[in-house]
Parts: C-alpha cells; sequence; structure tokens
DNA sequence: CTTTATATCTCGGGA
DNA sequence: TCCCGAGGTATAAAG
C-alpha cells in the first residue's frame, strides 16, 4: 500500500464524467491496483476512485501539463471496463510505502436474520395462538421470511425489515399474490414486522391488507424477562 | 488529517456490533473526528469506520490490556448516537499529521438527471406526435419523470432509470394506479425508459400494460446529427 | 455465472 | 428537520 498526500486534480471517465479541481488531498494506491481519493472530511466514502482489478501507471507529464504544473500523472485504468481514472500531481507532500498482508476480515453479528430468529422463536408476538410454520418458506419468486398460522389456522406470511420501507411491502404483497394462487395455503394473510415502519409504507400496507408489527429488538432479546415480569 | 499503519484489532459497537482480529491496518483519523480502517484491498470501503460528528480519544490501555501488548487505545464516539469504535493497537509502523483544508468539491455529470433532460427535450423519441407536458410532475406520492401526451392526446407517464429494473416498474404502477383515478388525466398509460432493461422488469412491464422503451443515450445527445443524417 | 436482497450503506434534494 | 430516491452504489447469498 502506497501512501501520498498531494496537491492534485483528479478526473473520471467512466459510467459518469466526474472531476476534482486542485486541492491537497490523500491519495491511497492498494495492492490490487485500486486507488482511493480521500480528503480529510465527509464519511468513507472517497471523493474519487478506482475499483479493483485495476492497473495504476505512474508517469512523467507530457510537457504541455509539465507546464500547468503537473510533476507526476497517475493513470488508472479498470481491468474489465473502460472506466479510467487520471490524477494530475503538482505536488508532493508525504509518499510511503507499506506491507499490510492480507486481512483476516470482519467479523459481524445481529442484523435482520438475527430479528428474523427471534421472531420465529417468539411468534406469539404477532398474537395469541399464533404458531410457527417454517422459516424461510420457500416459494417459486423467493423465499418468505416467515410462514406461520393464526389462532384460526390461517396461514400468514411474514415479511421482516430493520426499516420497514414500500419496497419491502411490494415484496410481501408479491409473495401473497403467489400464495394465494395455492389451494393448500389460500386465503393466506400478510404481516409486515420492523424495528421501524415508515409512514409510507405503513399507508401502502394497509390499503392492501397487511398488519403491519413494530419489533422491539431488545423487548424480544429480553423475552423471558418481560415474560417473569408479567407474574 | 493523521495516517497510522498500524498492527491492531478493532471493535464496533452500534447498530451492530463487529469485530476485526488483529492484523496490519491503514487507520485513517480525518479532521471531523471520523476515523476509517483500512486494509490493502476490498474497495472503497473500509473494514471498518466511525462516521462523522465523532469525538476521538487517544489513551493508554488499562493494565490487563497492556499485558495482552496494547499499548495505544483509540476511542471513537459517535456525537449523536450510542455507536462507539475502539482500535486497540499493538504496534505502530508509521505515523504522521497532514494539513489539507477543505476540498472543492466534485463536479459531476451525466446520470439519470441527463436522460431526463435529454428525453425531455427529445419526446418525440417515444413515438411521433408525442407532446411533453412537463418534467418532475407532482403527484401525491411523489414526482413523475415526464408526462406527457400521444398523439391522440392520451397522457403518458414516463418513468426513467439508467438501469429498469422491477423497482421501476413497482414505482411507476404507483405512479399510474392514482393518476389513473384523476378523472383530469385518466386515462394514463405508461412508459418505462432506460439504458438497459432486465428480463423480469419487461415481463413485468408488459404484463401490467407498461411499454418499454430502451434508450441510447449516445444517440438522444447527437439527436441533431442523426436528424440530418435522415437526409 | 447471473440475479436478488441487504447495507453501520452514503449522499443529495424537497417538503 | 425528516423523508425519499439514486448511486460509478458495494457486497454477500442464492439459483
Amino acid at each position: 500500500m502506497r501512501l501520498v498526500i498531494a496537491r492534485c486534480s483528479v478526473d473520471y471517465a467512466g459510467r459518469l464524467t466526474a472531476h476534482l479541481p486542485l486541492a491537497t488531498r490523500l491519495l491511497i494506491a492498494k495492492a490490487d491496483g485500486s486507488v482511493l481519493v480521500h480528503s480529510d472530511g465527509g464519511s468513507y466514502k472517497p471523493l474519487n476512485w478506482m475499483s479493483p482489478p485495476a492497473k495504476l501507471t505512474v508517469s512523467v507529464p507530457e510537457e504541455d501539463q509539465r507546464e500547468a504544473g503537473v510533476v507526476e500523472t497517475w493513470t488508472v485504468q479498470h481491468a474489465k471496463t473502460d472506466d479510467r481514472l487520471v490524477v494530475s500531481i503538482h505536488e508532493v507532500l508525504h509518499d510511503s510505502e507499506h506491507e499490510l498482508g492480507v486481512d483476516p476480515g470482519l467479523v459481524k453479528d445481529g442484523v435482520e436474520a438475527h430479528l428474523q430468529k427471534l421472531l420465529a422463536e417468539h411468534i406469539a408476538t404477532l398474537g395469541e395462538g399464533y404458531t410457527l410454520v417454517r422459516r424461510e418458506y420457500m416459494t417459486a419468486i423467493g423465499p418468505v421470511d416467515i410462514l406461520a398460522r393464526d389462532d384460526a389456522g390461517r396461514a400468514v406470511a411474514v415479511e421482516i425489515k430493520r426499516r420497514g420501507e414500500i419496497d419491502g411491502v411490494e415484496q410481501l404483497t408479491r409473495y401473497l399474490e403467489l400464495m394465494n394462487r395455492d389451494p393448500l395455503l389460500a386465503p393466506v394473510t400478510g404481516v409486515f414486522a420492523a424495528q421501524e415502519i415508515k409512514p409510507q409504507a405503513r399507508t401502502l400496507a394497509t390499503d392492501r391488507g397487511i398488519r403491519c408489527v413494530v419489533l422491539d429488538y431488545d423487548a424480544l432479546r429480553g423475552i423471558d424477562d418481560v415474560d417473569s415480569r408479567l407474574f
């Protein structure tokens, strides 16, 4: 990995064209040929970049460029597409090379999968008498997060999201449409369950007869405690 | 901006919990308190990070941590949420500080907005006799990209995407449903226009009576040339 | 391999 | 401010 602090301008041409005027920035050249251009702010997204696999070529600029103050040119060409990033360096303020090795990678925990597991274990959260049929119930167009039955034994398809938005309601609608054509399942009702449900999603769901349930992640995790407190 | 190459382990707790085992990585501490942890591969996304606004506190570790080999601890606390990133540094291989200043920012060109503008200017691409009513036609659930009228004066709602996928068809369907309740507009037909339309999106659109149009970006840009070549 | 759903998404615009 | 849609989305999982 090479780290360079430089006054530079940057041009990208590919799925769009973009230009960064002359300023001081951090350039990161990674082992796989990818290059990141970072400023001293914003979030983790670089101002401009080239994704791997790519080839970085460092060259001495043409004479007209040198007269304009460019001392070094980085041309980063993507290996598969015709995306190209050109960094015109006017002044190098820092330059260092480092050996990092392969990273063991990130260990994550606790997202939608966890919510699904918790709700499956405590399916009565949806209402008394609810029973779990199965998680990841397969249909022709994909798996429904949870299939359950209500107290009257009717099938209930549950779609779970961390944040409930309109896409999720559309997704559940497609599942319901399909499942209701199956005489062994129909009539199937829908439940849209999320930690947070956006107003537009709620409106659309209600309009389509889909029930919305807001999940309390902490309560689900501590449901045994809650149960014991009930007595 | 501070750049550190270090052998370190990293823990994040916030919207999820995540852990990075001990390895050599690049740490970037930005002026706004944000911190990025990068490896020598992957793409522009860091292995782990803290978004601004945040506060970075560098401290000498507790004795049990020091015995485990930790020489320095970075605690990055988000200013508004309770997200927290902790970097346990075992060995510092490089450490430098740089003054970058404020970045003038990126100049972009050519995305969906550009396609919309081009199609609005050359609405006859959709068919002879088509006329533009307006771009960004407001409805209760959001703006329709283009409202036009066909050669018979019937309203046509156009949804434009760079890549036409299923959610774009859903979006247009919602608009059409709503607009067709308006007696001043009805009947409204739909056109799904994109540079590239995925087979599933095309199937769904066709099934719902929505016409698909593949846009040629270069042809739209050079439409005057094309016109002149016709004679 | 392509397609689909998710993301600590980020980022910008509009009400 | 919140909400919604777009992204050079990236990325992992599934068919």
